[in-house]
DNA sequence: CTCTCACGTAACTTTATAAGTTTCATGAGA
DNA sequence: TCTCATGAAACTTATAAAGTTACGTGAGAG
């Protein structure tokens, strides 16, 4: 299976977002990941019918966060992907008739359950102003614009 | 990404084998699995090389559970099976040079941490023996098995 | 008005990996 | 010595994220 980096990805790029204050191209988004323009349009996408980020076209265009970083939690990124699964692990076929394999599916799906719900628990307590506190090293700019709170640009 | 399913099908497997008593083939394995007897080989390769079950060739031969059901936990066949990755998401880049990407790492790692120690927890928590016991409906048989002891055939 | 910038989207290719398949070798017992 | 069963190499298939190509649309700049 290939892993899934899209919600590293995008919260990668939202915080340059947040950092910068003005529009963030897709072009730019995709140098900070070392990727295509188009992945991330298509990836951005989700985040913007959520209501999370806006784009505008033309020049000066390109992507703002449309709320306040205290305001966006990691969990409502990962919703905004559409949820994608977490568990690269699972139950073999999720509806068997034989009665062993039921037994099995319950005892490891509960388990996966609960740690899914720990995960998406976390996600949704932990902000992008808090991933940005912690961010390290001199970056100036950044704590300005985060001390001064969020500008709806 | 192809979701793995070995773990699911491998407990799925071995409670048919402590059920059965006697050596069950890959053949057979393969019939409850809805797959091919290469793949139950390839797959129980590392709980054979882990010491939970034991192979025998010839007339009569087939796989073993090694030990007592009640010693082997869930974890330890996650463990044979060379503790697969857990998660199908996770960071983009593990060393990023990107402050910005450091910090979204450390916050989902630490999350991704967390959920990975809690399901390795509850697998070290639950033996073939606790899934056995959930079985339900009109299996005598295995409780019969079950209530006898565990033989070392 | 038109040129350029930047997003929007469809359609296709690439990549990684569990799963599945084919084939042959080896050893155990009837 | 014939059959059964595992052992293992080598190959194909399936799947979904990621990557690419190509073209369309709307918003400023000049």
């Amino acid at each position: 299976m290939r892993f899934d980096t899209r919600l590293s990805g995008m919260l990668h790029v939202l915080l340059h977002m947040v950092e910068s204050g003005k529009p963030v191209t897709s072009e730019a988004m995709a140098g900070y990941l070392g990727t295509n323009a188009v992945v991330v349009r298509r990836t951005m996408a989700g985040l913007r019918d959520a209501g999370l980020v806006r784009s505008e076209k033309g020049h000066g265009g390109g992507w703002v966060v449309a709320r306040a970083p205290s305001d966006v939690s990691l969990g409502d990124v990962y919703s905004a992907l559409g949820s994608p699964t977490l568990f690269a692990i699972g139950n073999r076929n999720e509806n068997p008739n034989c009665l062993v394999e039921k037994a099995v599916n319950a005892s490891l799906g509960e388990t996966l359950r609960e740690a899914e719900a720990l995960v998406v628990a976390r996600l949704h307590n932990i902000s992008l102003a808090d991933v940005a506190d912690t961010v390290g090293g001199g970056m100036e700019e950044f704590k300005r614009v985060m001390s001064k709170g969020f500008k709806d640009v």
